[in-house]
DNA sequence: TCGTTAATGTTCGAAAATGTTCTTTTTTGT
DNA sequence: ACAAAAAAGAACATTTTCGAACATTAACGA
């Protein structure tokens, strides 16, 4: 016979290479009742490590989604998502008061802020870590319900909680400018952002020039309504002549 | 060198091997008896180098999640840290929404949650990243301002936004408990417990015995406006009969 | 040597883990 | 849709482990 913890430990490894595993199974080679297998599983499902269903258990199924993870987006176009950052950096004065949305590109804006004095406000862990360095900011992080893909606090708490939040000026990451729209590719992180810009005298899309005629799921604000698109100088001199007459390109 | 010394080390070899070890394996082994070998265990456990398990005992895992001055801190009173948390954790049932405060003692409870389905709320990282693993968990994070010291989201905006919750349970830790109120040591962090007792239908205090009689800086409320104090076994009888006059004891 | 203290062993009631039995629910085959 | 078969779950029984209290043994200095 063996400890609780071990056959644990044992059950996950299995289900791990089987994807699935009979209550049968796992009570013959753990030598041990399929009660005692039953109360396992009801065990490792309560912690979260398994989905229990009629029969055995089957390995979790994290849900999947679109967009790329956290880390493989970065590596993409560094060069000009710095280039990027560094823009928006330039427009950010003493004293301010900013709101910083999560991306990739975003999270860069930090390496070429140059003030003495600043207030950040931000709903994305990576943005809210890297500032919370300098001691020179004023940092509040917006909580809620994580959205663990991209590490950004999102859903009601957070929608209600920004609502109190007024800020200078907004940069916001976006997936996609398409016509006259500016769209993102979470709902949940789209509901947010509309709040935000609504809240902010400045508002500034951060986006690389790849983002350009693409359109993702769902709709930000439309273009005439952003202070300035901030985007790097690969963007098409067609698209950069179609949204000048509607607003300001910094690049 | 002493036996007993000898047979830790070996215990501690064994363990780092097969990564579970019990208490009958161990004394045979060992040539000892197995409450040799429990006493051995208990030892090793307040020494922080192995969990202890039902009927033997596992590699300790190290958590990575809390910061330096953190596990200095948690060393102390393990034994009755966890005896506390436990109390306070079965007092949580399917469903429930609770707010659980910073502390040491705090952060085990997740250790002991036995529920498949849960809403918990906090201002604590530490307690955040505990819940969040949990899949089954709904976790809400009161953002704001950090306090460094004890990761821990505080100030204006945690106060205006934590108003917006009112939860069934609410466990709270403690410095002190002298005569008839229950301090903290900090004045930010007081002032949302004293916020979050208000919204709260039931509020347990989490605190360990040596807290007695200690008063510390900042007054977070009286002892007869909370529902039960958690506390461990080695409370000073002349205290609890006093403070069962006022408000139930649990330990 | 003795007396003192620390370590280990023993006993036993309580608690935890596991097993058993029987009923209810789900699945499956027709 | 139905009945038979398989699995799950509730309640109770059994076994194992734990830990407190006390007894015994080993260790060591005066």
């Amino acid at each position: 016979m063996r400890l609780r913890d071990e056959r644990h430990k044992r059950i996950l490894q299995m289900i791990e290479e089987k994807l699935f595993l009979k209550v049968s199974e796992a009570a013959e080679m753990l030598g041990v009742t399929e009660m005692t297998i039953r109360r396992d599983f009801k065990y490792l499902e309560n912690q979260g490590l398994i989905t229990r269903i009629h029969g055995g258990a089957k390995k979790k199924t994290k849900d999947q989604y679109i967009e790329l993870s956290h880390t493989e987006k970065k590596a993409l176009n560094i060069k000009e998502k710095k280039y990027v950052a560094e823009k928006a950096a330039k427009l950010i004065e003493n004293n301010d008061t900013i709101f910083i949305g999560p991306g990739t590109t975003t999270e860069f804006i930090y390496d070429y802020i140059d003030v003495s004095s600043l207030n950040v406000i931000t709903n994305s862990i990576s943005i809210f870590n890297r500032f919370q360095e300098n001691k020179n900011f004023n940092v509040i992080l917006i909580g809620g319900r994580l959205r663990e893909r991209t590490k950004t606090f999102v859903g009601y708490f957070t929608s209600k909680w920004i609502r109190d939040i007024k800020v200078q000026k907004a940069f916001i990451g976006t997936n996609g400018i398409d016509g006259d729209q500016i769209t993102t590719a979470d709902e949940e992180e789209g509901a947010i952002q509309r709040i935000v810009l609504k809240n902010s005298n400045y508002r500034y899309i951060i986006t690389d020039s790849t983002k350009f005629g693409v359109c993702a799921f769902q709709k930000i604000c439309n273009v005439n309504e952003v202070t300035a698109i901030i985007t790097d100088n690969k963007i098409p001199v067609e698209y950069k002549n179609f949204y000048e007459e509607i607003c300001k390109i910094i690049n």
